[in-house]
DNA sequence: GTGTTTGCAAACCGTTTGCATGTCC
DNA sequence: GGACATGCAAACGGTTTGCAAACAC
């Protein structure tokens, strides 16, 4: 039975509100700023707790760390490679190629999982504003 | 200037040969029949090396260890939700999900990782044979 | 009151690194 | 002989875990 817990709901309100898919280290980063006592374990457990009951998933981007994301509706991503970031990518997700896949792989596909490589928004800026001089 | 290395050739081997995208230790355990003081260290090393020439990629799977795989073309993998296992994917990569993102995200998309989840060949071979008796 | 959650610290485990020795060319 | 590669072992860093105290209900 899962009971109430102040730490808990700021760790969900914290991921709910960042767009920047933080790291378990990011989360107890900020929410030492409210309960500064908390410690990484609590922070690790809830944050799998909340990937368990599907409120929130984690986000693989090939840096060997766990970065978590409230938003849990199939999206793509954008890893920048300039900058390290992860950017939602709010496009219909295809479903063809996941079909496709299906049929030649005659298994059953549950799911996909894509990443895009490229340059976010913010270092694509600094790199034209860098050009332009 | 890089040197030959009985090591590394035998690694470069192992890779190439195998299917299962195996995790540093899975090289180690292997390439230690043929070199038994062969270290860890000596191992990751050179994925790492292949990696940068480009002779091998780092796959990842969500289970936060490396996965290598000597096939470097742009292919689809699919995780096995049941065993955990990756198998390739020989599909042609689509890039209208790729021009889709660039134009949508108004960046510059250099590549695209898509993982597939659902079940592998033996395992859907043996929920068959389970559900025929 | 019972069972869940927390904070703390230690353990865990995959990966990286420093250094003396060995190998390649 | 000089540069690169190896083996060993220690260090590193992110994550997990055991336990007693605190908290939810």
């Amino acid at each position: 039975m899962l009971k109430y817990s102040r730490q808990r709901e700021c760790i969900k309100q914290y991921l709910s509100n960042s767009k920047e898919h933080p790291t378990a280290d990011m989360v107890y980063t900020h929410v030492r700023k409210e309960f500064p006592n908390i410690s990484l374990g609590t922070v690790y457990r809830n944050l799998t707790l909340l990937v368990d009951i599907g409120e929130a998933m984690k986000v693989d981007v090939g840096d060997n760390l766990d970065h978590f994301d409230a938003y849990v509706e199939p999206h793509y991503h954008i890893i920048c490679d300039t900058c390290g970031c992860v950017e939602d990518v709010f496009l219909p997700v295809e479903d063809k190629m996941v079909k496709d896949a299906a049929s030649y792989y005659n298994g059953e596909i549950l799911s996909q999982t894509v990443y895009f490589h490229g340059t976010c928004s913010n270092c694509l800026e600094k790199l034209n504003k860098e050009n332009n001089v």
